[in-house]
RNA sequence: GGCGACGUGGCCGAGUGGCUCAGGCAACGGCCUGCAAAGCCGUCCACAUGGGUUCGAUUCCCAUCGUCGCCUCCA
């Protein structure tokens, strides 16, 4: 069974399941007001290649992913650009979509919006307000944090020392808060915002008490895993948490988070830094299985640098991977067991995906050599055992490619030209195939052209 | 100031108290090939620094240096 490092309880440990053969996940989407960047690519990928896995083992997924269309960042855009901000968080959603469409990244089990949740949030948000958990002030409803237990348990911080540190920060509504920690459940609106009503006036909700609405509601209390980011964990996750606990319930059972992408100085890439390149651009300019497959050489939890050389690297390695599809076209073999077992012990580590992929690897290298030593049954099972994890980890296979007619005019005259043994013809014949971009390879069963 | 992560070979990147010191990319040699490519075989290049524990440390402990993240925008 699946061990995964617990951000709580700061050890690898098994991910427990509350229903025995289904696996309840939330994972904090997009806030849809722009471009998705390479960190939610990143995001997107660690977690698909685990849904995919668990099923991949026999288990039953759900994976509960919002969209976030209620939040300061879409009201600034939508004032700048003076449009409705709706326009833009139906836009970015579809966009948001091809992305992963174009990444391979399937489609959660579920995917509510913010804006769908707005009245059980209110409902939430009154029984804090009930309970004397949370209160008004002149700009919004917040919690108190000073009464919920173990705030803190995601950072492993007291509250004492998260405001010592705090240094010459300004605290986000200092004046109206009890404890500068609290943070705002209801946002009241100034006019011309989008606006819900509630009984403290009209506003919006707070991004925290989004995520724990609607996981709360889709996958009930104590659901298994809760990941994200690891600028998620505070305070996201952690207010997210503290609010399922002012309310008396339980949460998440298990919490992980993933590294950041990071540029080349080793610096995280972040929107403020003004140096993120988007996903779409990146599917863009190389093969988009190659953004997962380099992330599938790296651990999640560490940070991965996206930069010419990996993205480059990846796509070679994929080169390789795709050369067993090539060359056995269907493995006719039960996939060797052995393969599988290493390939479930590096991911049953906490996600231990280069270790997989090194599996992999050894594995393509001994189906192509047990080919070429002849024992073709030991080379299908291999194979087979290869497509099986390919399956697993999200990655698919290129194979026939789409060769126009010039070019394939110019491989059969290679072909004739060999038959003829001459050379001097096939050799410049094939320079100019590989001038435009061309991989040639000429065998005994004819020449074969692929990018 | 507090909390945390990390420093592995030309690059990326797992891992381990000694045994065979993953894997990918690159380079070099060989086989194969008309020559290449692909494929296979082999070579090369390691564990930040200084102490300590130990029969033995890259792996454990301490210190130092360095990098990065979080401490209410953020995947």
């Amino acid at each position: 069974m699946l061990h995964l490092y617990d951000t709580a309880t700061r050890e690898v440990r098994e991910l427990a399941l509350r229903e025995p053969g289904t696996v309840s996940i939330y994972l904090c989407g997009p806030t849809v007001y722009g471009p998705p960047h390479l960190g939610h690519g990143r995001a997107t990928l660690v977690y698909d290649v685990l849904r995919r896995y668990l099923e991949w083992s026999g288990l039953k997924v759900r994976l509960v992913s919002n969209i976030t269309d209620i939040d300061d960042s879409i009201i600034n855009r939508a004032n700048r650009e003076n449009r409705p901000w709706r326009d833009i968080t139906t836009k970015c959603e579809a966009v948001w979509f091809e992305a992963m469409g174009k990444i391979n990244v399937a489609r959660p089990t579920d995917v509510p919006r913010a804006t769908e949740y707005v009245e059980q949030m209110v409902t939430m948000i009154g029984q804090l307000v009930d309970m004397g958990k949370a209160y008004l002030t002149d700009d919004g409803v917040y919690l108190s944090v000073e009464q919920v237990e173990g705030y803190g348990l995601l950072v492993h911080q007291s509250l004492d020392d998260m405001l010592a540190g705090g240094g010459d920060r300004d605290v986000v509504g200092a004046g109206n808060k009890h404890h500068p920690a609290d943070f705002v459940l209801w946002k009241l609106s100034k006019p011309g915002e989008p606006a819900w009503p509630s009984p403290w006036g009209e506003g919006r909700p707070g991004w925290h008490s989004e995520c724990v609405v609607m996981s709360l509601d889709l996958l009930g209390e104590g659901f298994d895993l809760h990941c994200g980011g690891q600028d998620l964990k505070f305070p996201h996750h952690e207010n997210e948490r503290a609010q399922a606990v002012a309310l008396g319930k339980q949460f998440a059972n298990h919490w992980m988070h993933h590294g950041f992408v990071v540029d080349s100085e080793g610096e995280k890439m972040s929107k403020s830094l003004g140096n993120v390149d988007n996903l779409l651009d990146l599917m863009e300019h190389y093969d988009p299985r190659a953004y997962r497959m380099l992330l599938l050489q790296s651990h999640y939890r560490g940070p991965v640098t996206v930069s010419q050389d990996n993205i480059d690297a990846s796509v070679k390695a994929l080169a390789r991977f795709d050369g067993i599809a090539r060359r056995f076209k269907t493995p006719a073999a039960a996939a060797d067991q052995g393969v599988l077992g290493a390939f479930r012990t590096a991911m049953d580590d906490d996600l231990n995906t280069p270790a997989a992929m090194a599996v992999v690897f050894d594995a393509i290298t001994q189906a192509n050599a047990a080919a070429d030593g002849g024992d073709m049954v030991r080379a299908h099972q291999l194979v087979a055992a290869v497509h099986s994890i390919a399956e697993a980890v999200g990655l698919t296979f290129s194979t026939e490619e789409e060769v126009p007619a010039e070019a394939a005019a110019k491989a059969a005259a290679l072909d004739a030209a060999r038959a003829a043994k001459d050379f001097a013809a096939a050799d410049a014949l094939r320079a100019e195939l590989q001038a435009d971009g061309w991989t040639v390879e000429t065998t005994k069963a004819g020449t074969t052209l692929r990018r």
